[in-house]
DNA sequence: AAATCGCATTTCCTATAGGATCTACGCTGC
DNA sequence: GCAGCGTAGATCCTATAGGAAATGCGATTT
């Protein structure tokens, strides 16, 4: 076994599909699997140094998520990358659940939540905002820990998994490639905002200002995919 | 090989790992899986007189749905029926997405939508709703379809996986066994009102008419709770 | 020159086998 | 009686092999 299965002592040992399914996870995030190139099975079983079977099983979960697609017979495919309109989608999609998620999630607020927030804005603050993976990574993560920390306070797996089944945290990552991050101190700024709403307990106001924020995403996502035509 | 290929002539045809994954579905939809029980990848093989590779695809596509959990080196489980508490926050959560799919769709709408919306109507109206899953998987199937029909015209492909993800639809249909439809007469009422406001053109009616659906549904969800226990 | 056919290679898909792990049950000892 | 241990069976997980389909390429035909 190529794979050492490290019982990872926790409540939840992982498998072999696991570790495949994390290592295209990483190897789709950073660039190396581009947009609308085929991941063969048998290709990536022995790129990995494992069998067909835990692959075909970590690809069968990633098609859930959208970053691959699949095509009987035919194999899986990474998906394309978002268009202009795509990506005007996606933000509305979002401006429809992150607002409720803040709603509910500033009702259930505590002070963990607010000093955890705030622990997420200063991480974005410190992060570097290269163009390449391994700058902007961190950045990323920062982000996406703000906002994910928000839709688990909501409180509601359904509403958490229409969050996750947006997939936008990841998709828009790729996004990123050969861009860097361009909209940081924005970002932070409207963070800040809703972390202040947060800490006030006006749940009315964090919706308002989840809104302003993902208003702010949507416009300024729109003028670097012109920048980038 | 047990199953033959059936080489199904169109667009895209299906391998066994596709019907595996069917008839998982109508078996969980059904109620021949009941909530809790273990699905073994083997024994399930063995029943449907194929290989376990097939069934494990169909697990792992089936995990992502949130019909089965699994837990490494344990195997799978049917995931446990909703608590009236749970089913309240997958109606808060409907609350969220729905109501917006209504006003974007209602942007869109078409003679041809308002036309589909009413054959639903009229197919929920003939259906019969008896406890068994033979008798009200007819009325289940033309209020998913009025629903998804609203979803699929929003026009937007990641609201529409949000509404996938909630999962509800077909969660909800296991609530319904041994009870049966209880509320058809009020759901009817509900879903014209929301054509109506579709044929008016009116997409903050349609919004409010799905609130209000939605509300009733609730409602009356919780009621069927508490006679159920 | 363009389109078509046929063959070889690649890839997907399924079955089978065997090692690793978990669960159940009976046994021993206290 | 009850806790701890060990064995047996079932189940999961992974690897391997082979058939089926798809892709690529070159030869042939129109």
């Amino acid at each position: 076994m190529a794979i050492k299965n490290q019982a990872s002592g926790g409540v939840s040992r992982q498998v072999l599909a696991d570790h495949v399914y994390e290592a295209l996870l990483v190897a789709l995030m950073d660039g190396r699997l581009e947009a609308g190139t085929p991941v063969s099975i048998d290709g990536m079983a022995r790129e990995l140094d494992v069998s067909p079977t835990p692959v075909r099983e970590a690809l069968a979960r990633l098609e859930a998520t959208g970053m691959v697609r699949r095509m009987a017979l035919r194999g899986y495919r990474v998906a394309p990358l978002f268009s202009p309109e795509e990506l005007a989608d996606l933000m509305d999609a979002r401006l429809v659940i992150e607002p409720a998620n803040a709603f509910m999630a500033c009702r259930n607020a505590d002070p963990e939540l607010a000093k955890q927030l705030e622990q997420a804005i200063e991480d974005l603050k410190a992060a570097p905002r290269g163009p390449s993976f391994a700058e902007f990574r961190a950045y990323w993560e920062a982000d996406e820990r703000f906002h994910r920390l928000i839709a688990e306070f909501a409180d509601n797996q359904f509403l958490l998994s229409a969050y996750n089944a947006l997939g936008g945290q990841v998709q828009r990552f790729r996004f990123f490639g050969g861009l860097g991050v361009t909209d940081a101190d924005y970002a932070i700024a409207e963070h800040t905002e809703i972390l202040k709403a947060f800490e006030s307990g006006d749940a009315e106001l964090a919706r308002q200002k989840m809104i302003d924020h993902i208003e702010g995403v949507k416009q300024r996502s729109q003028h670097d995919s012109e920048v980038r035509s």
